[in-house]
RNA sequence: UGGGGGAUGGGGUAAUGGUAGCCCGAUUGGCUCUGGACCAAUUAGUGAAGGUUCGAAUCCUUCUCCCCCAGCCA
């Protein structure tokens, strides 16, 4: 896979490396990708996703999708579904292998009574509040709990009622002996198991505890055969209990955390609290809005995997945090689209045109390049006729220096038709705003070229009047308009009042009129637009996934 | 002020004792039937101070700054 070449030189492939030359895990790549299904993936897992599943791919490995499912309060069968295509969407495989931890609840049962057998974990009775004043703080050690030293029977006894159901929530826990005076917080007792009489998604009432991320993920790891558990940087400090776990239990060629830093993007938010306030207070119209930083509002905005995927791999990996301006990531879907995405013209605010020396109810149609990147694409017909539409912004009837469209007396060119001159413009006798330019055309430039060297520096697109269809057109800016939404302390105060302009009367030349929801097109001079699941065949929705680069727009807001 | 991590141009990331490179952005010019794309050029960096060395982003010492950790969340 080209795309993930960049992803060859890092941190992790060089571990990699060096446990392939000292022959561990038997020369085995084995990866998993675990989300926790609690919420939507966003962009920030794609990171995740293509060096979990990249790396295995590079390594003649394999990747297994398993779900972090251990927490039944927050956890629901809708997040899985959803996981379960974007991953795939972003174009990864995982077999067979769709795990669940939740599937290893026995098993992960059975670790835990061999622990207290060990006489290294126990039943502990204090109460949440007390737990913590016993955890002790940054600075100061911990207290032993006076629960620390139950006979292994007593523990094994408890631990077999507490999964009987016979104590209420809350009121005790499974923890595991380690040190309470240890410098690391993760390492002072912590709680492996839990009382939570709640349905799981999977399991359903078969259990009322439930194991802990700490202690079910290493464990998780080792059931599945796993040779480098790559994570985020916050688990860094979870490591030597990771380790623990996979020594008190003997497990053989225990796997490896590796951590890496976190994708984070300039304008963007993913907290999944946050990102469900913004869907729950209407401020986007859900999950899947595009513009959410989800891979579903992505997707939706008619990002390509592709896209995101060399974003990633560009982007690359390492320990560092950091952030990556939004910018980029378009730069990459620009890239892509710039290569596949047909070309089609369309008018966002139409500006009548009636030529005046072409013949009336003549038509002809022009045959025009689907993409200039790709002359495989070949052409489309495109209707022309004596009354047109061009965009309001390409004319101006007291031009600059450096615009280089249509005004009066100047000449420009149709795009794959003919040149035209500006003679008159017509203006609303009330209000002053011009309705209407009448032009004349060059019947020598048919097919927007002439032979004469004559110089026309402003090509325009149009649609024809009586054969353009209608649509409704989403353009998309920052949901966000600080780089750093938290800016200010209160990231609702930060929304952009913008960040969605509907355009209900656009104008779009006949070849779309059969496009599906899903389809890409460039709109010339525009930038890229794909058609939503909202359209119909009654009433086409685009959204504008990116603008092209707009050098004009610079200019006129260097100037302003 | 405990522990764990991290600092390379405006942003991101390479270089593991031997020419600080690549990508994004910005700027300038060229080209163009998209003010797109493309081409060319410019801008600009090793957190600080010492030390080792023929030679240091890289090794050593000290310092500074930033991030993470006190859930029965993951």
């Amino acid at each position: 896979m080209q795309e993930l070449e960049p992803l060859r030189n890092t941190f992790i492939q060089e571990i990699i490396d060096a446990d392939r030359a000292a022959g561990r895990y038997g020369g085995r790549v084995h990866t998993r990708f675990p989300p926790e299904p609690n919420g939507y993936l966003h962009i920030g897992h794609a990171r995740a996703i293509c060096v979990d599943f990249g790396l295995a791919m590079l390594n003649g490995g394999l990747c297994n999708l398993r779900f972090d499912d251990t927490n039944p309060t927050k956890e629901d069968e809708e997040y899985v579904q959803s996981i379960i295509e974007d991953v795939k969407w972003l174009g990864f495989d995982w077999g067979d292998r769709l795990y669940y931890a939740s599937d290893y609840f026995e098993q992960l049962y059975e670790y835990a009574v061999q622990l207290i057998k060990k006489g290294k974990a126990y039943v502990c009775d204090l109460s949440p509040e007390e737990i913590r004043e016993y955890r002790g703080t940054l600075t100061e050690p911990g207290k032993e709990s006076p629960y620390r030293n139950r006979s292994v029977e007593e523990n094994l006894d408890l631990f077999r009622r507490m999964r009987a159901g016979e104590f209420p929530e809350g009121s005790r826990t499974l923890r595991a002996k380690i040190d309470m005076a240890s410098p690391n917080l993760n390492m002072r007792d912590p709680v492996i198991y839990r009382i939570q009489k709640v349905r799981h998604h999977r399991t359903g009432d078969e259990w009322c505890i439930y194991p802990m991320y700490d202690f079910a993920h290493p464990l998780s790891d080792a059931i599945e055969g796993i040779t480098h558990s790559l994570c985020t940087l916050e688990f860094e400090d979870h490591r030597p209990l990771y380790d623990w776990f996979l020594e008190a239990l003997e497990i053989k060629d225990p796997p490896k955390q590796i951590e890496f830093a976190r994708l984070e993007l300039t304008h963007v938010i993913t907290s999944k609290r946050r990102l469900r306030r913004l869907v729950d207070e209407g401020h986007v119209r859900g999950w899947d809005d595009p513009r959410m930083p989800t891979l579903a509002g992505l997707r939706r905005r008619g990002y390509t995997p592709k896209a995101i995927r060399t974003f990633v791999a560009e982007a690359g990996v390492s320990k560092t945090n950091s952030k990556i301006e939004y910018a980029r990531l378009e730069h990459y879907v620009r890239q892509d689209l710039n290569a596949t995405a047909p070309r089609v013209m369309a008018v966002l605010h139409p500006l009548r045109v009636v030529i005046t020396n072409y013949p009336e109810g003549q038509v002809e149609t022009f045959e025009v390049e689907n993409n200039p990147e790709d002359p495989s694409a070949g052409t489309r017909p495109v209707p022309f006729s004596r009354e047109i539409y061009i965009e309001r912004d390409d004319f101006m009837e007291d031009p600059p220096k450096k615009f280089f469209r249509l005004a009066p007396g100047r000449e420009v060119r149709l795009k794959g038709a003919y040149y035209i001159t500006c003679q008159e413009v017509i203006k609303d006798p009330e209000t002053g705003e011009i309705v209407e330019l009448r032009c004349t055309y060059d019947p020598e430039s048919r097919g927007g070229w002439t032979t004469d060297g004559r110089k026309v520096r402003g090509t325009l697109h149009w649609v024809s009047a009586a054969h353009a269809v209608k649509a409704e057109v989403r353009l998309y800016d920052h949901l966000f308009l600080t780089e750093d939404p938290e800016e200010g302390g209160d990231f609702m105060a930060n929304l952009n009042p913008n960040s969605l302009v509907v355009l209900p009367e656009c104008l779009i030349e006949p070849s779309v009129a059969n496009a599906s929801a899903g389809d890409r097109f460039q709109f010339l001079r525009h930038g890229y637009f794909c058609v939503d699941p909202d359209s119909t065949p009654e009433k086409l929705v685009f959204n504008r996934t990116v603008t092209l680069k707009d050098t004009w727009a610079k200019i006129q807001s260097k100037e302003s």
